[in-house]
RNA sequence: CGGGAUGUGGCGCAGUUGGUAGCGCGCGACGUUUGGGACGUCGAUGCCGCAGGUUCAAGUCCUGUCAUCCCGACCA
């Protein structure tokens, strides 16, 4: 490809709306273009980017006997109907009707279609396991997209689905994909990846993993053990607490005026906010009736293992109500409005002396054990996990909070979509029975800008020779000389040729504006052609990351790049 | 959906107490240049987001609306 024949332009500046450097860079470098909130054209550059991930990841899915299938974008609501998510998902997915005014919806994921695709076929025990996946475009209504193609409404997704007889048999091809997942991002040159344990959400199932792009933009938070290795989101984390028992005393009340805030009761009594326990009021979304989560006083609580807990939708407390019962400031335990439900942290377990609310106003306790003083009381673990907290493997108090972005994730399903679909096989005892499911994803776009994101200086972005647009960078430094363009040509058309994928900078403008160019085209090969070098016999080549600077004689020179092109290639080969 | 901000040429921006729009980059032509975003001369590009209103006069003031971005909520 020659420059003067691309389409797109390379920017000094970034526009103002970019605040993240993979967006700006993608950007500045004629990557995308937006056209309205979370939606983008690619251009040349991007679209070849986004084409040999695809290509990778078609690669280590064949390779796991994977079977490319394609289902539509768009469908019935009635198919969404079966499995309950027309009505359960909201206004993420796009809905419309057509011209004979049936109702059909954008795909958002495509666990329907799979379905859909498979039941009448498999029906034989016989048939299973099998794997199907596709490569294509989805919708989401974000409310809110971010960060270029970090978080968009459309996007192109490898999207697999797995059909089971067994549990084991589920796992088994779950382990592959595991593994073929950890190939896939090393062959697309993405460093710094860990799987997590996650939370899977509206997806419904068990056990699921994201896999997580560490860096500081990322939009999950994660919990990490450095020295086992576990490793989980925050939504899901479970989090040890050291619980010191301490004395045992005796239940005092005590007059608190106007003490409300932990911050306050800690100066009032002159003790360690670990030995409070807190009230956090959160509200039931389907009647705003309250509950209680009681909590150590140091801890937050974690509202993802709250829902997953009491398995419906709350929110944090708006207002709280005079008749709740609810004394605002002085909520304990003892005596609680018998109307209103109490959640226990397992933080508060054993410990002998706690101050809580006394749901008197300006009154408070001390001296209180839950056992003793409440009653026996189910402990559940909702508290958030934090920098320093112990390690629920390997018991230490290691655990580091880190950002990162999700590339891919597996799940987990087992028979929701089967069973709510009506999709059944008859088992070797002839007994009818729904297939186990699971489900894999990988965005393409997040995963081409999370590389840049990693991979990348101020210049510009550095791609992985496995999926930089295009392999070797030609820079003319003189295209109105005819001696300097005879070897530049040369030695385009020669390793074309052999293969090599070639942007050919042939403009007629300054080295400096040229070499800027070629930082932000970001290809890993650089071979400058200039009157210099020419009349020194030799083309200069080196690399993106800076790592190789070197010479090679204009007799051979096509050789030895498409060499070098293949040991850098190497590093990414499955 | 809450909070904050911004809409002026392709990009970055300026535009005073209201007086009819400018700068830098980029773009076109010519010339001089040529190893990290050159210089000179000439030139093109604006429904000042949109719709109302106030006014002799609105990029500027008022009202509404749309769009985009950031923080949060949400998120397969």
């Amino acid at each position: 490809m020659k420059v003067t024949a691309l389409l797109g332009e390379r920017f000094k500046n970034a526009p103002s709306d970019c605040t993240i450097e993979s967006h700006k860079l993608m950007v500045r470098g004629g990557y995308i273009k937006n056209m309205a909130s979370g939606i983008y054209s690619l251009y040349a550059p991007a679209k070849r980017i986004a084409k040999k991930i695809e290509n990778i990841i078609r690669e280590e899915m064949d390779r796991i006997d994977a079977q490319e299938v394609m289902f539509p974008v768009v469908m019935p609501a009635s198919l969404w109907e079966e499995s309950g998510r027309y009505t359960s998902i909201g206004s993420e997915m796009a809905r419309f009707t057509d011209r004979g005014g049936n109702r059909l919806v954008l795909g958002m994921t495509h666990e329907e279609a799979a379905v859909h695709l498979a039941r009448n076929t498999a029906s034989s025990y016989t048939q299973y396991p099998f794997t199907i996946y596709q490569i294509q475009t989805k919708f989401r209504d974000e409310p809110r997209a971010r960060g270029g193609l970090i978080r968009v409404r459309e996007f192109t997704m490898k999207d697999a689905y797995s059909f089971h007889t067994s549990q084991e048999d589920l796992e088994k091809t779950y382990a592959r994909f595991y593994e073929a997942y950890e190939r896939i991002y090393r062959r697309v040159g993405a460093k710094n990846v860990v799987a997590v344990k996650s939370d899977s959400g509206m997806m419904g199932g068990s056990i699921s993993h994201e896999f997580m792009l560490l860096t500081d933009i990322g939009e999950d938070t994660l919990a990490i053990c450095p020295e086992c290795g576990y490793s989980a989101n925050m939504e899901v984390a479970s989090c040890e607490i050291d619980n010191e028992a301490g004395e045992v005393e005796e239940l005092k009340k005590v007059s608190t005026p106007g003490v409300k805030t932990i911050e306050a009761l800690k100066e009032f009594f002159g003790i360690d906010e670990k030995k409070f326990a807190k009230a956090v009021v959160y509200q039931r979304n389907k009647d705003d009736s309250y509950l209680i989560v009681f909590i150590r006083g140091d801890l937050e609580v974690n509202e993802t293992k709250l829902r997953n807990y009491l398995g419906e939708e709350v929110h944090p407390a708006a207002v709280i109500t005079e008749e709740s019962g609810i004394v605002a400031g002085f909520i304990g335990p003892i005596g609680l409005d018998g109307g209103l439900t109490a959640v226990f942290d397992k933080s508060l377990e054993g410990i002998n002396s706690l101050v809580c609310g006394a749901n008197e106003q300006d009154f408070h306790y001390t001296g209180m054990n839950v056992e003793r003083d409440v009653g026996k009381v189910d402990y559940v673990d909702v508290a958030k996990v934090f920098e320093g907290a112990v390690c629920p493997v390997c018991g230490k108090p290691v655990i580091t909070v880190k950002r990162g972005i999700e590339i891919g994730n597996i799940f987990q399903l087992g028979t929701k979509y089967t069973k709510a679909m009506n999709m059944t096989y008859l088992d070797r005892d002839g007994e009818a029975k729904n297939p186990i499911m699971g489900c894999y994803g990988i965005g393409v776009g997040r995963l081409m800008a999370s590389v840049c994101e990693e991979s990348c200086d101020k210049y510009g972005p550095i791609w992985p020779m496995s999926i930089a647009p295009w392999q070797v960078e030609i820079c003319n430094l003189r295209s109105t000389d005819e001696a300097v363009s005879r070897v530049a040509d040369g030695l385009y058309e020669t390793l074309q040729n052999d293969g090599v994928e070639v942007l050919y900078d042939d403009r007629d403008i300054r080295p400096g504006s040229m070499f800027a160019d070629a930082d932000l085209f970001g290809i890993p090969v650089r071979v400058v052609v200039s009157p210099k070098n020419c009349d020194a016999g030799v083309v200069e080549v080196s690399t993106r990351d800076k790592s190789i600077k070197t010479e090679f004689a204009i007799d051979g020179a096509a050789e030895e790049i498409r060499a070098l092109v293949a040991k850098l290639l190497e590093e990414y080969k499955g």
